[in-house]
This record gives structure tokens, sequence and C-alpha cells, in this order.
DNA sequence: ACGTTTCTGGAACGCTCGTTCTTCTACATC
DNA sequence: GATGTAGAAGAACGAGCGTTCCAGAAACGT
């Protein structure tokens, strides 16, 4: 039998997860990767494949990591506008702090979408996935009678999703935390 | 007397723009540069030096070009509304259209802010007098009596910002225009 | 026509990249 | 304890990077 891994698989992936995001996939080098996750070039290559396959594996894990935390902000029977409100800041949160890292799909999106089929799929999925997410809460909202039925469920939808890239951007290269969230506050009267 | 020039500056200057623009900074190599924009490597590094300078100089061209457009849309005695229709309706179309290529400003916020100081600057600095624009104008419209006295120039100013990285973004990695025609009409309501 | 200056094309440099190979060590099973 | 598997450390590889150097051609002012 084998022998055991030094090193637990998932904590490595979450830090190699926060790399690329700080860093970016291209400015991200392998032996980058080798340092500061403690783990040897050999073992990095046969437990994730390429720096390919372990960058799309990271942005997986943080896109199923990322969309549990926005259902469970949007699944109690509060307001939607609450549930968005909290959905956002501890967006805001999450990547002010993080060292202004941003978002690693709003990354990848700029970065890999436009020559990376697969990047770009997975984008689009997840917009899907988003859009369909906020909808639903918000019909949801509008059958018992906390969101005008003169809106427009999708279009709400896909506008707030929207603006989440925006921070995301701005979180990333500007970082004034105050701006983002007073962003968000005009953002949810379209709700009103 | 020196030989002249056989190409012209400015107009290099553009092509290499929509390189950069279109695969970012670090995806464009050098040879790339010299085969796409035909000239030869020595007179890149005579006429605009390292690669580094030359993005420097491709994105402040594209800001101030960017920048005169807006204030050109904004400038007119029309409705505050329109005029930011306008520009947004201009802005979809430009960042759609050449190959979903983006917002060279929003790329470099993403790709190129966290790690370089001059980056990060223009763009904070970029942030502020686009913010301020917006500001001047809404401000303006107030007085007019184009927009309630009970909003905020500031903040619907940022908002407006931010909303314009988000869809920069969307249009790079996502592409779908009628998406962005309805979230630009939903943010627009964020004047009435 | 000359000489100077800049152009062009391509070879060359040193470096870093992602990836593979090699050698050796550590452990769990038989 | 022998065996087999997977661990770690690092040398090695070819390719590509940004950049510089060089030789020859081309255009201008004198």
């Amino acid at each position: 039998m084998p022998r055991a891994k030094e090193f637990d698989e998932a904590e490595v992936l979450d830090q190699a997860l926060e790399l690329f995001r700080a860093r970016g996939f291209k400015h991200t080098s392998f032996n980058d990767l080798v340092e500061e996750l403690g783990v040897s070039r050999q073992s990095l290559y046969d437990t994730y494949g390429d720096k390919q396959a372990l960058y799309h594996a990271a942005l997986k894990r943080y896109l199923t990591r990322g969309l549990d935390g926005m259902r469970r902000k949007l699944e109690g029977d509060q307001p939607v506008r609450e549930g968005f409100a909290e959905l956002f800041d501890a967006m805001i949160e999450g990547q002010c702090s993080n060292g202004s890292s941003g978002c690693l799909m709003v990354n990848s999106m700029v970065e890999l979408s436009p020559h990376d089929p697969d990047t770009r799929a997975l984008a689009q999925e997840h917009a899907r996935t988003l859009e369909g997410l906020f909808a639903s809460r918000l019909s949801a909202a509008q059958r018992r009678g906390d969101l005008a039925k003169s809106k427009d469920p999708v279009a709400l939808a896909r506008f707030l999703y929207h603006t989440l890239l925006g921070l995301a951007v701005a979180s990333r290269a500007l970082g004034d935390k105050e701006s983002l969230r007073q962003t968000v506050r005009l953002a949810l009267q379209a709700l009103d």
C-alpha cells in the first residue's frame, strides 16, 4: 500500500486558490506554487495534474463554495431586500479583506475567458446559475407580496448580477469598502 | 537629418492597444506585437520603450479618448437620463463589437492593479475623474430641476461608475448585448 | 554624391516558464 | 523484513519570454 499523503489535498487546493485569486493565472508561476504551498513539484503534478488543471480545480471549488454561501443568504423567509443586502455585504467583506484579491470568477472572466473556452463556458454557466437563483428568489418574493408584481424578476436578477461583477472589480482595484456599500444601497433600491 | 518613420506612431499605438485589450498584458508577447503591428522590434523599442511602457502609453491614450467621448455624451443640455443612456449604449457597442475585448482600463484593473502601483494609481485617478464628471453633471441636472433634490449626486455617480465596471466584465466574458441594455435600463431608474 | 541617421530583419542573450526525469526516503501491507 | 507505492528534493529540458546587438538598406540635409 502507498505511503499516505503528507498534506491535506483540499487545504492545499485552497491555498493555491488564494494565490491564483491574488495574482491571476499567468502571473502565478509553478515555482510560486511549489514554494508557497510547501508541497513538492512532483506531488502537485501527481495530485492535481498540470497548472491549468490545478487552476480549474481551484476555480470550481471556489464557485461551488460561493454558490452555497449565496443560497444560504437567500433561503430564509426574511424580506428579499435583506437577503440580498446580506449577500452583498458578505461579498464585499470577503473580497476587500483578503488583500483586495477580488473574485476568482471575475478575475478569470477578464483574464482567461476570451481565449480559454473552458473558462468561458464555466463563466457563462455560472452567470446563468446565479441569475437563475436570483430570479427564483425574486419570483418567490413576488408571490408572497414582498416584491411589486410590476417588476421583472429576470431583468432584476441580471441587474443584480451585473452589479456584483462591478463590485468585484472595484474591490480588487480600488478597495474602498464604503463606496461599495453605498452602491449596494442604491442598487437594492431597484427592488423598492 | 534622420530618415522619416515609415509608420504612423499613433496608428500603431492604437493597434497595440487593441491587441492588449483583447489578450491582456501577459498574454500578449512582444513577438505578437512585432508580427501583428508590422513594425520591427527595434523600431518599437526605439519609439515606445519597453513592453510595459508601450502598454502604459496605450492605456493612457485609451483613457483620454474614452473620457473625451463620455464628456461629449454628457455635455448637451438634454436630460441627464438621456445623456447617460447614450453613454452606456456607446460603451456597450464599443466593448461588445470589438470581438468582446471589454474595456482596457477594467482589464488592467483586474490583471495588473494588485501588483503594479502605476496601474493602480492610474485606475484610482480614473475612477475619481469619472465619478467627478458624473457627479458634476448630476448636480447640474439637480440645479435645473432635471433630477430630484433628494438624490445624492456623489453616491449616484459612484453607483453608475460601478455599473460601468460590471458591464465591462459582462461584455468581455458573456457578450450578450441585450442583457446589458436591460441592466442599463434598470440602473438608470436610479435617477427617477 | 556624400555622410549621417534611422530604418529593417534576424541572430543572439540570459532568464523564466511549465513540465519531466532521476534519485532517494518513508511508510503500510504481506 | 522484504516489497511496493508514493512521498520529497532538485537537476534537467525545451520552449518561450523580453531585450539587446548587429549588418545592411533606405532616406534625408548638406
